[in-house]
RNA sequence: GCGGUAUUGGUGAAGGGGUUAACACACCGGAUUGUGGUUCCGGCACGCGUGGGUUCGAUUCCCACAUACCGCCCCA
């Protein structure tokens, strides 16, 4: 094997290229259904654009950016996520402008681009879908978000989910709360993981979701933030809280959930799912919650925004894992066996007129024996046969069979050409 | 970026320093003339991830690299 294909990218092959098709129609006709309209922005951006929005010591800036200098020495990067990519096409397109409804509700879907070590469910190159909507403040929108996303997974077949929810709180709730948690842990520093020591002054929320078991016991005890949420920040979570309760969407409030991202802020929720198809226990596939600040900071006016992502690797990975049945979008109705070389062009002519009725058909390209031929019908789980051989070339006919029943009858070129689903019609009036 | 496991045909895999690399599935062909899910027969590995090395001889031992998977980091 000569060549293969770039570490933690995946070739999506016909059997598994269905179930994709399947989300992502899925997912259109639902987003049309909340009138989220599709935006396509660029797989690359120049590199400052997720620099300044992700925070410039995340990991995902420091070091899981494709980032490269093209011809012209322009500092790019491949799209780590959705969002920042959307956000700098609202301010350059000056979609906050009064003239575009409010809020503005936009989804993307597409590759997106992350140098890490893969792993099952995390590529290097993996897919995203997802939503943002801009220009209210309303914790409603916040749960129409949130419901939108349990909606599509729910359509798509997932059980089992679970919905966490948090709030991260205003500027002032952060700067508090994280003193808070500095000044918590700082006298536990010795006790504290190597992992967890780097994190507490880099990104100190991080060492609340450390998974070391006895980083986990100290921060059991920790301040929570949800008790340093600023009224309006409190106000906020309780009606979002409020308003899924009303919906009758169950949720965890998860004080320790935190975000990788920076420019979160107020409610970020998570969608797990417990399955073994992603190791033990429940894991993430969708993610999201409120940026506001985030389109000032790529320089439009003060405008919030709230939406999700949904990992697409790990959603079919989940699928398949539940066996969630794919529905089959372009079945066979009719394989046509030509029998004999002097009629392949007959069949030819014969599989473009069923096409043109508006059915599916295919034929043999290999000049096969009609048994095999038969036997491709059979397995391709084709609804009719049409077998034309020298005979029926000399007579203008050709044999209709049904493979369900095994009825074969004979019928006119003629007919076929003129209209086959006629023709299916009258000499097989029961199906 | 760190640690571990793995890498044999289209697929699942057995094997193990020495003439022809099991078995199964799939696929292809055949069982007298042009018709499908059963049965029977036959065919089917540029030779065991890539490149070096040890050896009289390696797919089997050693090293490096690549890739996949698992854990950490992080995350969708």
């Amino acid at each position: 094997m000569r060549y293969q294909r770039p570490k933690g990218t995946a070739d999506i092959l016909p059997g598994d290229s269905e179930t994709w098709q399947f989300v992502e129609s899925t997912a259109r006709h639902l987003f049309s259904n909340y009138r989220f309209a599709e935006i396509r922005t660029p797989m690359f951006e120049n590199f400052e654009v997720f620099s300044r929005t992700s925070g410039d010591t995340s990991d995902i800036v420091t070091k899981e950016m494709y980032d490269f200098k093209d011809k012209g020495d322009r500092h790019l990067s491949l799209r780590p996520e959705g969002t920042a990519g959307v956000v700098r096409a609202f301010v350059e397109n000056k979609l906050y402008g009064p003239e575009t409804t409010k809020p503005y509700k936009v989804y993307y879907m597409g590759p997106m681009f992350r140098y890490e070590r893969p792993q099952s469910g995390r590529q290097r190159e993996f897919h995203q879908i997802g939503v943002e909507a801009f220009g209210s403040d309303a914790p409603e929108l916040d749960v129409e978000v949130i419901a939108l996303g349990m909606d599509l997974l729910t359509r798509l077949g997932l059980k089992h989910l679970r919905l966490a929810l948090n709030s991260l709180g205003d500027q002032e709730t952060r700067s508090a709360y994280r003193q808070a948690l500095i000044d918590f842990l700082e006298p536990h520093f010795d006790e504290l993981s190597e992992d967890s020591k780097v994190r507490l002054h880099k990104n100190p929320l991080r060492v609340l979701d450390s998974k070391d078991p006895h980083d986990q016991e100290l921060v059991a005890d920790a301040p929570s933030i949800l008790d340093f949420l600023t009224p309006a920040a409190t106000e906020h979570f309780n009606r979002v809280k409020a308003s899924l309760d009303s919906l009758g969407i169950d949720y965890d409030v998860d004080a320790t959930m935190v975000r990788g991202l920076d420019y979160y802020n107020h409610t970020i929720f998570e969608i797990m799912a417990d399955s073994p198809a992603l190791g033990e226990g429940y894991t993430t596939v969708l993610a999201g919650g409120r940026y506001n600040g985030l389109v000032e900071e790529l320089g439009g006016p003060e405008m919030p925004g709230v939406g999700f992502g949904l990992g697409v690797e790990r959603l079919v990975l989940l699928m398949q894992a539940e066996k969630v049945a794919i529905p089959d979008v372009h079945p066979l109705d009719v394989y046509v066996v030509g029998i004999g070389d002097e009629t392949s062009v007959e069949t030819l002519k014969v599989v473009q007129a069923v096409r043109h009725a508006g059915l599916t058909a295919d034929r043999d390209y290999l000049a096969r024996k009609p048994k095999a031929q038969f036997k491709t019908a059979n397995r391709l789980d084709a609804r009719y046969t049409l077998t034309i051989g020298s005979q029926e070339l000399a007579d203008q006919t050709a044999h209709l069979k049904s493979m369900a029943t095994g009825q074969e009858v004979t019928v006119k070129l003629a007919s076929i050409y003129d209209d086959f689903q006629q023709v299916v019609a009258s000499e097989f009036k029961e199906d």
